[in-house]
Parts: C-alpha cells; sequence; structure tokens
DNA sequence: TCTCCAATCGAAAGCGCTTTACATGTGTAA
DNA sequence: TTACACATGTAAAGCGCTTTCGATTGGAGA
C-alpha cells in the first residue's frame, strides 16, 4: 500500500506538508504541484479509515431500515426515497452505510453505528418503537415517515392527500365513500385515515363505521381481504379511497372477480403512485408522493445538522407536497 | 469518548489484555470478566476506524450499482437481489457500503471504493463498460447478471427460462410465438433470446424476423412499442414471450387497448415475476427469478474469495436457476 | 529448597493520517 | 545594515486500536 510517506519521499517534502497539500491547506503551488504529480504516479489513495481516526469524522451516513414486511431494501416506497436521499447525500460527498440488522431497530443497532462512526443516521421504518430517539444520543438523526419527539422528520402531506382524493371523489359525483386504511400504528396510516374523516366531514358526508376497513400492512393480500369485506356489504359504496396503490390494485383486481365493473361499478383512489399504477387495467388514479423530494429533503436536513451540530435551531418538521394524479379508475356518476 | 484507555484503567490491566480480552484471545477468565464489566459499566463502544487501520480489515462490502434508467437501489430487481445478498452478509457481521457513483462504474468508483478500504466488492449492474473487472485490482469482487473475464458471476439460467416459457406456449398449442427482447446490450437480454431461438428451433418452429422486436431497457415504454409493432403487423402472432415483467404487462395494456383479449387473442408469458405480475388482470404467467437466491450465493461466492484471497481455485460462474409460474395469461388453443 | 516451564500479562511499536507549534527563509521598511 | 513580519515547511504528538515479544509469576517436579 502506498502511503503519504512514499508521495513525501518521491515528492521531497515532510508528511506534513503532503497532508496540506491534499486537502487544500496552505503550500506553495510549487510543493502542491510536485505533490500531486508524485500521488499520480505512484496511484496513491487515501486511506479512509486513518483520516477518520484523526479528523473524527467519516462521511458516511448509516440507513437504518425498518423489517417491514421483511423486505428492508427492496421496499417500493423507502428504495425509493433512499435514492432520493443518495442523490443528493452524495453531492457531498458522502457515502452510504446499511448496517446489519439482526439486532432491529434498538440499542443494538445504534451502538453498532457508533461503533462505525457514521456522521449522521436516517431512520427509514414506519412503525414500532423508536429505541434510538429514545436513547438521545449525540449523532445527528433525520427519521422519514415516522413521528418522533426528536426534531427532523420528514413526511408527506398525508392530511391533504387524502382531502384531494375524498374532494376528486366527491366532484364525481361519489357520496358512498370507503376507505381502506393503511395499518393504524403507522404513522401514514393514521394520517390518511385522520384526513379522510375530516374531509368527509367538510364535505358534510357520514362516515360510515362499515366503509372503514384496515388493510393492514399496505400488502396485497391486506387489500384483497379489505375489499372483500366492503364488497361483502349489503349497501356497498360506489367509490373508495385506498390507502396505497399496492392495496388498491388488489381491490381493484378481486372487484373484477366479484363481476363488478371497475370503474363503473366501483371507484378507486389510491396513494403513492408506484410505477405500476398508470399500468394497471384501468389505469389507477392516485396521490402521488414525491419520494425523491421526502429524499432530499431528509438529506438537508441531515446534512445542515451535521454541519451545525446543535449550534442553530434546527428545522423540525418537513411536510412534502402530494398531488392528485388523475388517471381512468374514477368513474364519473350521472 | 470513552476508549480502552478507560477500560484498562477501570479494570485495573494493561490495554492490550483488554484488547485480547475483546478479541477472544487467551486472558485468564477473572481478567476477561473485570474487563467486560468495565466495558459494561462505561458504555464502551469499540472504534472501528481504529480497528481496520490495525487490522487492515473493515468489514465493509462496497456495492457499486449501476445508472440504469438512473434508478440505483430502487430498481425493482437489483434491490430485491441486494436485500438478499445483505440477509447473508450481514450473517457473518458485514456491513454494505453504497458508494457515491457521480463518478460511474469507472476507474475513480474504484479508487473511491480502495480509499474506503471494503473488504470486496459487488457490482450489480447489467450492462456498460466492465471497468472495474478490466483494473485486475486486489478487491475480491463479485458481478450479478453481468459477463466478466474474473470469476465470480451469479446470474439465473435464461436459457433454461426461455425453453420454459417457449414450451409452455407450444404445450398450450402456440406456434406463432413473438419475442419482446430485453436489450440486446444487456447479458440477460441477449441470453434470453437465445434462448428463445434456441428452444423455437428445438420445436421445429420457425423465427420469423418480424416475430422478433426489442423492448429496450424492460421499461414499460418499450414494452408497449414493442409490443405495438406487434400488433401491427398483418399476421400476429398468439402469443409473446416477453424478457421482462413490465413489460410485459405493458405489452398487455396496449393490447387490450387495441380490442383484443388477453389472453384469448393473444397470451402473455413474462419474465422475472415482479410482485405485481400476480396483481395485474389478467394474472402474468411467467419466468420466476430467484432474486434472493441470486444475492445469496453472489454473497457466498464473495465471502468466500475474501476469505480465501486467491489462494483456493474460486468458484467461476453460478447459475441460478428458474420456474415457471402458471398464471392467467396464457390462453390454450384449441 | 531449587529449577524449569507454562501461563499470563504488558511495553512498545505500528497502522496512515491530521494538526499544532515552532523553525527557517525571504522580502521589506527603517 | 538591521530588525521585523510574513510565508512556507517540518517535527512530533496524537487519533484508538492490534500484535509481537519479552518479562513476570506461580506451580510442578526433583
Amino acid at each position: 500500500m502506498v502511503t503519504i510517506y512514499d508521495i513525501a519521499e518521491h515528492a521531497g517534502y515532510s508528511i506534513a506538508t503532503v497532508s496540506k497539500a491534499l486537502n487544500n491547506k496552505k503550500v506553495s503551488e510549487k510543493a502542491k504541484q510536485k505533490i500531486l504529480d508524485a500521488v499520480e504516479e505512484l496511484h496513491y489513495t487515501p486511506n479512509s479509515s486513518a483520516r477518520t481516526l484523526a479528523t473524527n469524522k467519516s462521511w458516511m451516513i448509516g440507513v437504518v431500515f425498518g423489517e417491514n414486511l421483511g423486505i428492508g431494501i427492496a421496499h417500493p416506497f423507502f428504495s425509493q426515497v433512499i435514492e432520493g436521499f443518495k442523490k443528493h447525500a452524495e453531492l457531498y460527498n458522502y457515502d452510504l452505510l446499511f448496517v446489519s440488522r439482526h439486532m432491529g431497530l434498538g440499542q443494538e443497532t445504534y451502538k453498532h453505528l457508533l461503533h462505525r462512526g457514521v456522521d449522521g443516521i436516517v431512520i427509514v421504518q414506519s412503525h414500532g418503537e423508536d429505541e434510538i430517539g429514545k436513547l438521545n444520543h449525540a449523532i445527528p438523526t433525520v427519521y422519514i415517515d415516522r413521528p418522533t419527539n426528536e426534531p427532523g422528520t420528514v413526511y408527506s402531506d398525508n392530511l391533504t392527500g387524502s382531502k384531494l382524493a375524498v374532494n376528486h371523489l366527491v366532484e364525481n359525483g361519489h357520496t358512498k365513500i370507503a376507505h381502506i386504511m393503511g395499518e393504524q400504528t403507522t404513522f401514514a396510516g393514521i394520517e390518511r385515515a385522520k384526513g379522510f374523516k375530516k374531509a368527509m366531514r367538510e364535505q358534510g358526508l357520514p362516515v360510515r363505521e362499515e366503509y372503514l376497513v384496515d388493510g393492514g400492512f399496505y400488502s396485497h393480500a391486506g387489500g384483497r381481504e379489505a375489499m372483500i369485506r366492503l364488497l361483502s356489504l349489503n349497501d356497498r359504496p360506489t367509490a373508495v379511497y385506498v390507502a396505497g396503490d399496492v392495496m388498491a390494485i388488489a381491490a381493484m383486481k378481486v372487484t373484477k372477480e366479484w363481476g363488478l365493473r371497475v370503474p363503473e361499478d366501483i371507484s378507486f383512489v389510491g396513494f403513492d403512485d408506484i410505477k405500476l399504477a398508470k399500468h394497471v387495467d384501468p389505469a389507477l388514479t392516485t396521490i402521488r408522493q414525491d419520494k425523491g423530494l421526502i429524499g432530499q429533503q431528509a438529506a438537508i436536513i441531515l446534512l445542515d445538522k451535521i454541519n451545525t451540530q446543535g449550534s442553530t435551531q434546527n428545522v423540525d418538521k418537513k411536510m412534502v407536497p402530494v398531488s392528485l394524479i388523475k388517471r381512468d379508475s374514477v368513474h364519473r356518476l350521472a
């Protein structure tokens, strides 16, 4: 391995000067040039561990994924958020460290992150206990789509999303509107349901108990089951607002299996705007979450925290706007 | 920060002994116990940079994602593969480092990985130049779904996959079978097309030029366009084998838009078995790739390389089996 | 009691870098 | 010519850990 000593010798300067030259500290042009030449010639690559040890700065951000459904990185929503996060963070030369997590979101994970010396932590898990937050530790942290005591959370404007969905349905003549809720232990699920009820009330529409069904963790199976319950009702809704696209797609499918037409008999509005939403039949009208922007905002907040380290009053929460994407799954009632 | 010195002092031993105790080297039971107690009491966490510096082992594996379509981590196929990889790697206490890649898959990326001192590299990119492979460097590397000169690649058995698809179609009475190919600069795209032709020949069926259309990078748009070309033919195929599920779903959609019935008028077989394959209408018959297993195999190969460092003859290539998943998109011809 | 050996522990060097505090050299003003 | 300020470079310490090799100790055997 070629070290700073080799460069120093080759260039005829001390290692201190080499270090300065490489870190853009004050050295003469001549020295800098000679050193850079040597670096080039010897194919020198600085050792990040040594640098981290000396500076106490790792240029790594720890990523903690929840275990929801055990899919981790492959989660359709979170992976896009992280992609947005990464795009921003790498502009500032941070790498992302995905740590082992057979330990869960607990003390062990935090200890491991501490061990790794990450400069910041981004937590991507929508439910479960917030053990790390409780530790009130020293590492700057940002949360995505999850409530927390600590400042630094980014999430979609779920309330407005629900409102957009309900209003769109109402504008199309629907009054018998059901809601397939997301898991009621998740922040998003709770907020969307809350938004649904609020929007219905604002429209002067009743929120019927039997039109409120829990679809669980946003899965196909959950959406299917929830829809079956709705279909089994004597007085079926004419439209259903579903708290997640995956559930919505499953719901549409089972509706068709029951011999009903979508959207003529039952209309659907989803939430997320996953890639396939526009490719199913009928194309799904949905509330789009800007995953990339969520990730980017989280990165901005975290980098700010890292750079100011509590000196300034940090951003508390950041709500990212959502939008209604009209496609073909909503029918206009006569 | 509490260091090994604090532990040493607290426990009444030297730092050397502390280090040994923590690394399960030979120390007396008594010493070990006292040291462990001190660790507990002072909330000591070892510093990985220091350890890495001293041992030249980072316990990190670098992950290089391709930029195909700019989706990176959120790629529906690769993210699942990486998830499988991670599950295995973390059993052995490795963390995954996703490095910045505004640099692409070139020398710069490799330099950065070297800088980080990762113990191994997993390359997840299906096409483009293999700059890193060319460098014939020292860091153990494994490739996923991509040909390489270096030993250490994992990929699905694309040839057999194509054969399964074609045979299934033939068994259902189809003879006019088209193929929407994946991008012909990707390994998978090439192999699947090759397998298609081979299987057709084996069945004694002609491979008609106009039944072979390129869908590009496995995207919705590509699948749609390719299908339109097929639909525009005077003599349409009765079945099409599509090299990717996303393209297949787009193809089915446009077929229905053209007023044809799926699968009665045209049958479809996809490739991948993405999550939504079974939730579209009709549910897509497809060739399943075992993404988790691919990732796991890659991890096994890489860890083996890391641990043997060229001393043994390493595994060259590893082909992961695929399977036919029968659903509702194939119609039996009378 | 003395010798010898095995078990146990510790001093110190070293991993590759940054940074402080000081030494040297150069040019400028008096 | 002398004094001084500034620019430039360096020695050395330190970041937190591992590991080698020698020192110390205690017990077994004679």
